[in-house]
DNA sequence: ATAAACCTTGGAGTACACCCCAAGGTCAAG
DNA sequence: CTTGACCTTGGGGTGTACTCCAAGGTTTAT
């Protein structure tokens, strides 16, 4: 598949891929006589990934970590593999805590609130989120 | 307290107390009669608020959306603000969901690893991250 | 009273992650 | 065989979030 319709499908613009490319990201896997780059199903699944972990705000450094796991797989021990495996796991963990805590201080000031006409200010909503973040760690 | 301490405090440069009181996301509560920034314990806070918000992912511009929660207490109705938060609330539901399949992505990886000190290519360790990213979606 | 350690504003520079050309080559349809 | 839709590289521009001066004023300790 070339650039073009690779982008389409994946949502992103050919500028994003070469930009990928030259950050050695997602190299594509075959270039055409006259250096046409053409991307395969493989790539197709990587670019996802890295489309994924970007959602969920891991710089294109770190994903660039990520995916060195399995670059690593062959100048490296099973058990280095493993390690960095299990602190970026942690990593993951340390994030999905706090996003919970917000999501907890969200609901909390959400479930304070009457919801109704008048302004807010006369409402039992809690007075600051200091407060909340207070209350909720 | 005046902005080395307060910044010393909180881990930050004073460069990026003064950033953020330009953009919005943070005024002292006073200034001395020369000019100096002076931080309450309620500024305190606010900044821990933002630099948690910071850490899992949110941009300085919905941090300030966040924190016009509270400031557009007495301008708009609780109706208004109770749906404001409840959408800031999905929003952070579904970075928790995105993150735990990555965690889960990640748990995967490491389990089917023996962590020996072989090269991790004799390992059974899935050949691809993409493989997994297949198995958990 | 003077040095060191603060503080002020303004503006310039940096890293990241793109985005947008320009100039030119390639390819499929009519 | 040319038109339009692709592709190439290279380089410049943009927005975000800082970071680092420079030039000067203030405070505190000796």
């Amino acid at each position: 598949m070339k650039i073009g319709e690779f982008a389409r499908q994946l949502g992103v613009s050919t500028d994003t891929l070469r930009y990928y490319e030259k950050h050695g990201l997602l190299t594509p896997s075959s270039r055409s006589d006259v250096g046409y780059r053409f991307y395969s199903e493989n790539d197709y699944k990587q670019m996802a990934f890295i489309l994924r972990a970007k959602n969920v705000g891991f710089s294109l450094a770190e994903i660039k970590e990520l995916l060195q796991i399995k670059f690593h797989k062959d100048q490296h021990s099973c058990h280095e593999v493993k390690e960095v495996t299990l602190q970026k796991r942690d990593l993951v963990a340390q994030r999905i805590a706090e996003l919970t805590r917000f999501y907890d201080s969200l609901s909390l000031l959400a479930d304070k609130c009457c919801g109704g006409e008048e302004p807010a200010e006369n409402c039992s909503i809690l007075t600051t989120l200091e407060d909340i973040d207070g209350l909720t760690q």
